[in-house]
DNA sequence: GAATAACTAAACTAAACCGTTTAGTAAAGT
DNA sequence: ACTTTACTAAACGGTTTAGTTTAGTTATTC
């Protein structure tokens, strides 16, 4: 007779195929659109296998995102990183450097955009997952730049932050998300100049 | 014998019923969760006429979609009629309208805060859609206030509008549409007199 | 009063999909 | 050799859904 536990973690690496497989699909069709076949699929694994490592759709659904969410790269390096590491460098250096590596993370990988669109679009049926977003990728940078721009010797560190990464985000939301880039054009340089421009005149 | 044409609209007034019903539909369920025995149910009308009036669903939901882009309130009222009528006024004054407009209309009404919702998480899928939400929606508003900070004196108020845009959909999307209000909480006036604050002290 | 146009209610088709089951395989321990 | 564990391939059951069909109703028009 088994033990009161017959869910034990069957093997680590087929997890990992799974939720490889499942990244890839979710994230390019949505999770109405990911069929429980397309991932096992994917990960180049039965689908019985699927349901033995997860019970559902759902908590695979969940279960992918909130390691996405955890470990994603945009948390780990620009903001936290360049504001602790480099920080006896001129303001206005450091500042164009994160927002170009902000820009360049959503630009470059179309993962990382269809990452958030799905983060918000699944915001109203999952909303837990949208709060570990915020926690996990929000509130690291804005408490990074609000740190920064305190050092800094802007009045309003907290608004400062939230104007630096509001602006980068609107305009990576309305250009490439949306694909508003020839809708309301504006360069991309001319835009992060003038923005860093603006805040840190505060300082002074 | 009927003209060549059969599929003449029929009752207009039905049409609006379909619209209607799929609006109320569409908004609170999404796209996948949306069925078309709902949308039926929701319009008062049977499955059939809704067939008769659409072709299906994706052409249900871009007439939807269009009509809503086109005639929201958003668009038609606080930004441009705003910055036209009452321009002699202080512009601190103006803009601290305009900001709180915004903000009520977006946590006020959660269709608003959904319809968005709705169009970012299917831009991937419907990329028409969210074109014609940034030509009918961000462009108005963003010419406006571009031309605002422009008579204004501000130096640079392309970039200007999308600061004071970017910060206040920022603040939106990640306090009330993310449900991190608690997560990174910041006082919504403090917020928007600061921004506007940041932004006019460069006219000087 | 017959014909027509727009509609309704309800049943139906065809396909998709979630999740399970069945039967069987490969590898490891005992 | 026998059992157990983790898996595979394939089929299946039940549900949901898009879209259609059928038969009948209301209202208008000729």
């Amino acid at each position: 007779m088994e033990s009161s536990k017959p869910s034990q973690p069957n093997r680590p690496e087929k997890t990992a195929a799974i939720l490889d497989g499942a990244m890839r699909v979710f994230l390019e069709q949505g999770y109405a659109g990911t069929t429980m076949d397309k991932v096992a699929s994917a990960a180049g694994v039965s689908k019985p296998t699927v349901y033995n490592h997860f019970q559902d759709k759902e908590a695979l659904f969940n279960a992918l995102m909130e390691k996405l969410v955890i470990e994603n790269e945009w948390a780990k390096c620009p903001v936290p990183l360049a504001l602790q590491n480099f920080s006896s460098e001129p303001a206005n250096i450091v500042l164009k450097r994160i927002a170009n590596e902000v820009i360049d993370k959503c630009t470059n990988s179309s993962e990382q955009m269809t990452f958030i669109r799905l983060v918000i679009g699944e915001s109203g049926r999952f909303p837990e997952l949208s709060k570990s977003f915020v926690t996990n990728m929000d509130k690291p940078i804005i408490d990074a730049l609000t740190n920064y721009f305190a050092s800094q010797n802007i009045p309003t560190p907290e608004v400062a932050a939230r104007m630096f990464m509001g602006t980068l985000v609107f305009f990576l939301m309305t250009s490439e998300m949306m694909g508003g880039k020839d809708i309301i054009p504006i360069e991309r340089d001319y835009l992060v100049d003038n923005l860093i421009n603006m805040i840190m005149k505060q300082s002074a």
